[in-house]
DNA sequence: TAGATGCTTTGCGTTTCGCAAAGGATCTAT
DNA sequence: ATAGATCCTTTGCGAAACGCAAAGCATCTA
C-alpha cells in the first residue's frame, strides 16, 4: 500500500480529474485498508461483502466473474470468509454441484459496522468540502458510474 | 489490471463515494494504461513525468519521497525515462554527489501527448455526465483534494 | 455409461515492491 | 588531510498478489 502507483499526488494542469479521483480513493483506501485489518478484513473481503449483500446468493463461478478474478482464487478468499462465519456455502437445490454463496447474518452486522466507520474515514478526507458540496460530489460520481451501473454484467466492459 | 482490487463495482448503499471513485478512476486507469503503452510508458512513468513537470528540477532522494517510492526502485524508474531521452539526470552544481532530474523538451512533449489522450478517455468513461457537470465534478475534487494540494510535503499524511 | 460441469486443491511462474548490503563519488568536520 | 556522513547506484533476497494449468471429487445430462 505504498507502491508508486498508488500514492501519486497530481497538479492537473489539464483538466484531468482521473488524477484527482485516483489520489483521493488511494488516500481513502489507505486508511481503509488500517481500518478494516482491525476488522480482520482485508479490501478484497470488504469487496466481496459489498457485491454479496449486493447481487443475493450467487454461485462462485459467477461471484467470480463480477469480481473479476480468477475461480481458483476466489476459492481461497471465500475461505477466509467462511472461517470467520460472515458468509455461508449452501449446496444449490437444482444443481448440486454448484455452491451457492450467502452473507449470514454476521457478515451482515460486519458490513455495516465497516461501512459506518468508512463513512467517518471519508468524512475526513473530504474535509474540504462541506456537507452540501460531499452530496453533489456524490450525486455526480453516481451519475458517472451511471450508464452501466448495477455491478457490470459479465462482459465488463460498460 | 484485472485484480480483484482494481475492478470492485460497488452500489454503494452507504453514500460512499470513495467506492465510485475507485471504480471511475479505475475505469480511466485501465485504457489509460493501455494508451500509455502506445507510447512506451508505464503508468508509473506518467506519474514520474507529471510530478517533475510539476516541481520542476528536484534530487532523487526528494523525489522518491515525493512518489512514496523505495529509492532504489525509482533509479530503475529513472533509467527507462532517461533510456527515451524523456529526462536527464544532472550533477547538482553545489553538491556534486546529487543527481537533480529535469524533464528535456522531448519528456516535456510526450508528457502534453500523453495528457491529450487522456482526455479522450475521460470524456469517453464521463459521458454519463454533460459539459457542465464534468466541471463541477472537477472543481469538486480539486476542492476536496485542496486543502493539502500541491505535492504533500515529505510527510505525505494530509 | 460417457462426457460435461462446478468447486476445490496444489503448485508453478510472473510482476511488483520493500529492504538490506556494498561500493564509488563527494561533502563536511575536525 | 583524514574520518565519517551523504547521495546515487547496483545487486540480491523475500514477500504478496495474481493468473493459469492440472487433477480430483461430486453431480448433472445425454
Amino acid at each position: 500500500m505504498r507502491a508508486i502507483s498508488q500514492l501519486p499526488v497530481i497538479n492537473d494542469q489539464v483538466p484531468l480529474s482521473g488524477a484527482l479521483m485516483g489520489n483521493l480513493s488511494r488516500r481513502i483506501g489507505a486508511a481503509a485498508e488500517q481500518l478494516l485489518g482491525e476488522l480482520g478484513l482485508r479490501p478484497r473481503h470488504h469487496i466481496a461483502l459489498t457485491i454479496l449483500r449486493d447481487v443475493g446468493e450467487t454461485g462462485q463461478a459467477e461471484l467470480a466473474t463480477i469480481l473479476q478474478i480468477d475461480r481458483t482464487n476466489l476459492v481461497g478468499l471465500l475461505n477466509d470468509l467462511e472461517a470467520q462465519g460472515l458468509i455461508e456455502r449452501r449446496r444449490s437445490a437444482e444443481d448440486r454441484r454448484r455452491h451457492t454463496v450467502a452473507l449470514t447474518t454476521r457478515g451482515r452486522r460486519q458490513l455495516a459496522k465497516a461501512e459506518f466507520a468508512l463513512l467517518a474515514i471519508e468524512s475526513d478526507v473530504l474535509s474540504g468540502l462541506d456537507e452540501d458540496e460531499r452530496r453533489r460530489l456524490h450525486e455526480l460520481l453516481q451519475r458517472a458510474v451511471g450508464g452501466c451501473t448495477g455491478h457490470t454484467p459479465p462482459g465488463g466492459g460498460c
